[in-house]
DNA sequence: ACTTTTATTATACAAGTGTTCAATAAAAAT
DNA sequence: ATTTTTATTGAACACTTGTATAATAAAAGT
């Protein structure tokens, strides 16, 4: 593994600062490379050489939060014994508390014109670590990705709702309420 | 209701059949609004009239194939009598067979470069179908779109995971699966 | 320290974007 | 059939995009 160039490192550093910069006051749609780089004084064909859209600059900073995060999602792991059902546990779910933390960031992730790739991120962190949960009920191999992919897509389904309810609701009554719709799905 | 200026409808259907007409044979993120009107023989001027980006006219489009698509998915409730349970009836789901059905359209709709309205398109139409569903055990109205949410987006997750291993399974093998997950999440 | 490697820059170009405007032509209203 | 309304056109504008090139400067390798 080789070291990055020094000079990388520099330029995607500025081009980061100066997209969060811009996204404090316009709409990621709205930002365009010409403005980023202006501001970064980063020369146009530079970022070309890096990314090919805005959009993939902001995946790479979504990148460093969800990496930032991960530890705080496994943290109440660490209070709990190993869970012994392959449920939920609402209990152990920090992620309506990391998405109040982080909701003008998700504002952006959930907005109609934002690419899906953004979405996908997400839905994958959240796969992984759900799949800790299956535990010792481990579903056949082949079920084991459609599993984490129901269960993670019905949590992101119930964050998704409570951004176009423009989050009234606080992060504690959001995994009440998951509690009592498991009362529902469980019969 | 007035009605609308026949030279609208024109203008529309004429973007909308090159539109069409290009996916065939190019992915959406490379079709200008210049490409477009110029097979459509409109004046780009007309196009911004109506619509600010190649995905607004896309969406166009996809709601026509949402509304063919209704009475698909209701079909099947006329054959059975009204679920007695708020659980998801997987006989009665008939998306996997309808995503098949359009593959190739799927597979634009989950691209990581399409724009969430897309999927959120789907699942407003999915949320509908299942609120039909809740019946008699109708939860609190504040959970209610909740539920909906939930449980939509869960099967939503199936098909991402489904577009993600390349629509390798049959859907009545998705339909199968389908049965396996309600029976871990439900204990 | 010196050489080699390579990231960045400055510059230019063709193409697409988003917007505006008066002129035109097609549809609706009478 | 004639008038009124309005969608469409064509043209022009400043701007962004995506790409390519040689020149430069900064970092890495020795």
């Amino acid at each position: 593994m080789k070291k990055t160039d020094l000079r990388v490192v520099k330029t995607k550093e500025a081009l980061k600062e100066a997209l969060v910069f811009l996204l404090k006051e316009k709409s990621l749609k709205s930002i365009s490379i010409t403005e980023i780089c202006s501001i970064a004084k980063v020369n146009r064909g530079t970022f070309y050489s890096h990314y090919e859209h805005v959009e993939d600059l902001f995946e790479d900073y979504y990148k460093d939060i969800m990496k930032d995060l991960t530890d705080s999602y496994l943290e109440p792991y660490k209070h709990v014994q190993i869970l012994d059902t392959g449920q939920l546990n609402p209990a152990t779910i920090r992620i309506f508390h990391h998405i109040a933390k982080y909701e003008k960031f998700y504002k952006i992730v959930f907005s109609k014109t934002a690419p899906l790739s953004y979405y996908y991120l997400l839905l994958e962190h959240i796969q992984q670590l759900m799949e800790k949960d299956f535990g010792s009920l481990s579903p056949a191999e082949e079920d084991r990705s459609m599993l984490s992919a129901y269960q993670a897509n019905a949590i992101i389904g119930l964050a998704v709702e409570w951004h176009r309810q423009d989050f009234r609701q606080s992060a504690e009554e959001m995994n009440r309420i998951l509690v009592r719709l498991l009362r529902y799905t469980t019969g």
